[in-house]
DNA sequence: CGGACTGATTGAACCGATTCAATTCCGGAA
DNA sequence: TTCCGGAATTGAATCGGTTCAATCAGTCCG
């Protein structure tokens, strides 16, 4: 059977195409009788409205486009799913595409959203500036950033207030006794790991000392070998570490319990970004949370209204707070629970 | 600056749109000279095509509909990799949405893709049957499934065969001497689960005996209080445990950890799926391994082959084989190395 | 009864790229 | 010189909705 077009549903509902048009966008200006011949037409041929027509005529379409670093991580699924959950509500679609960390990708799947003339771009950069991206926005679609660099001016963006999670977390260690805390996770060329880290160094009481141990990644991987090095440092050992995110954290947590060290006594540990491992975990590990869902809903929510404002937009750059999460790997009082005097 | 359309290029280019249109799309029509004049003029306008006008006119998107049932869940986010780069290679897009499991979200995103006239959808159907999606297909969208029930053959379909998942989880488990195996993951209803408790009683040599202990859903949270009955119960413990999924078995873990236990000593575990946080649990967990990017690639094959041969066209049900991968939560001689006599 | 007004409906123009039959151009053969 | 064939190019028709000025049918009021 091939597809009805509005034409044929006009021509069974014996009305004119304008109508059929009327009933399906603007239902107010038909009257019933006719929107009811016309409803019962769509349903006897199944006709399926055609975006791409839609679409052209209107200059727009309901779309929304998404691209995140990686698909696979949790933290990015998360804000995908706000932002779905913020356009269902208003009827829109959201594209979701991953770039792999890949400026090539990324540009590949912000030149189909622009083909696709969407509404407009949520964007987790990869690399550093992107000039595509600069003309892309003077070319007309719009594009909000997220969760990258804090200072940008002339987009709109929604990020998390990183060095605030990193002086909650040394706040919290501090509180327990802690005197000795190494921050694990170096590489300073990722803003989101400088931030932490300048958190938690602000957050020191005075004779406390914070080293840092970079790592090259911030993976399980690096994790494991970072906890390796520490425990055989001939250094006094911290009582606490600090992991520039969750992976980091679990893999030392392997490491130390490979070694039959026990978490927190032997050496506390706090990751960052509350990944859903995070709890799962051997010894359920302390975590800074982000309001991963609320980033993506407010970031749809920013872009709609840069749309509707057209030229008299100014651009927002909205910052959350994040919340720090104590579990067992950081918490004295479960220790004591669990080795009875 | 108003975006440039192809009748702008070609009077720029001093051609006419027929031309542009040629060297867009079958350049060896064009002559040398010609073609580049029309580029440059593509480039000097910076103008990017309408997909919409260019679909309305071709009848068809260069695009596939994903529809998943979990975007969080790895197993899909790598399934839709997968899916992507395979779409990639053809110059397609892969729009991915998640149903979050709900029938209703399932059914907005497949009217969606049907509007945007995708090439096909992908689909890991939420709940059972759903007659929205024959209607679907009749209509001329067709649909392969993804690592749903097998045996459907009226449409094309990827599997992993979960029968031999769960035999090679029991032969493995048997090879190292256990006798006392229980199965956690009941939920019988999930027809994954079904078929690998099936594959697991099927490899039992004669004298031993398999436990099965349900669980109410194929969580952390479930795992561990499985694994409380498990050790409070008062029949002799099982020495190993197979759990249906990998969370269940962190949620094990976990339980174990806390009460101070070893794996695999005092219990052995083997998840399902291989998770990215199997392998980077405090114990490495052994797990199976189901060929997730390939199981997105074969089902973009799939769906191109349907669309390519029409009516010709003969459903085919791929079924991928899993794969056991053994660490330390199950491997007896590891534990010699760490516990050494 | 005529005119003004409201509400419902019509139908043709339009969005922008693709496609294909028709046309132009050129070089070579007769 | 004419004619033919192939390559390059043209331009109008087309895809399927949306929109809006124009038309039509009643209703109300004076």
């Amino acid at each position: 059977m091939a597809r009805a077009r509005i034409k044929d549903v006009a021509r069974l509902a014996g009305v004119s195409v304008g109508t059929v048009s009327n009933v399906l966008n603007r239902p107010d200006l038909v009257a019933s009788p006719t929107q009811e011949r016309v409803l019962a037409a769509v349903r006897e041929l199944e006709f399926v409205r055609n975006a791409s027509a839609r679409s052209l005529r209107v200059g727009a379409n309901r779309a929304i486009g998404l691209v995140v670093l990686d698909v696979g991580n949790p933290f990015f699924t998360d804000v995908a799913r706000g932002a779905q959950e913020a356009a269902d509500a208003l009827g829109m679609m959201v594209m979701l595409c991953s770039s792999e960390n890949e400026v090539a990708r990324q540009q590949r799947h912000l030149e189909m959203f622009e083909q696709q003339r969407v509404l407009g771009v949520l964007l987790t950069p990869a690399g550093t500036r992107d000039p595509h991206v600069d003309e892309m926005v003077k070319r007309g679609t719009p594009v909000v950033l997220l969760d990258a660099a804090r200072g940008v001016r002339k987009r709109c963006s929604v990020t998390v207030d990183d060095v605030m999670g990193g002086r909650l977390v040394v706040e919290h260690l501090v509180a327990q006794g802690h005197q000795r805390i190494t921050f694990v996770g170096g590489e300073p060329s990722v803003r989101q790991v400088r931030d932490r880290l300048r958190g938690a160094q602000g957050a020191l009481p005075g004779g406390a000392h914070l080293a840092v141990h970079p790592t090259a990644d911030l993976t399980v991987a690096a994790g494991r070998e970072a906890a390796k090095a520490i425990l055989a440092s001939s250094d006094r050992r911290p009582t606490a570490a600090f992991c520039a995110n969750d992976l980091l954290a679990l893999g030392m947590l392997q490491e130390l319990t490979r070694q039959r060290l026990d978490v927190p006594s032997d050496l506390a540990l706090v990751g960052y970004d509350d990944i859903e491992f995070a709890s799962a975990a051997a010894v359920p590990l302390s975590s800074v949370r982000q309001p991963r869902q609320e980033l993506g809903r407010v970031a749809v929510e920013l872009l709609l209204e840069e749309v509707d404002e057209g030229a008299a937009h100014r651009h927002r750059q909205v910052m959350f707070t994040p919340e720090l999460v104590v579990r067992d790997s950081s918490r004295v009082d479960v220790m004591a629970g669990r080795r009875p005097a």
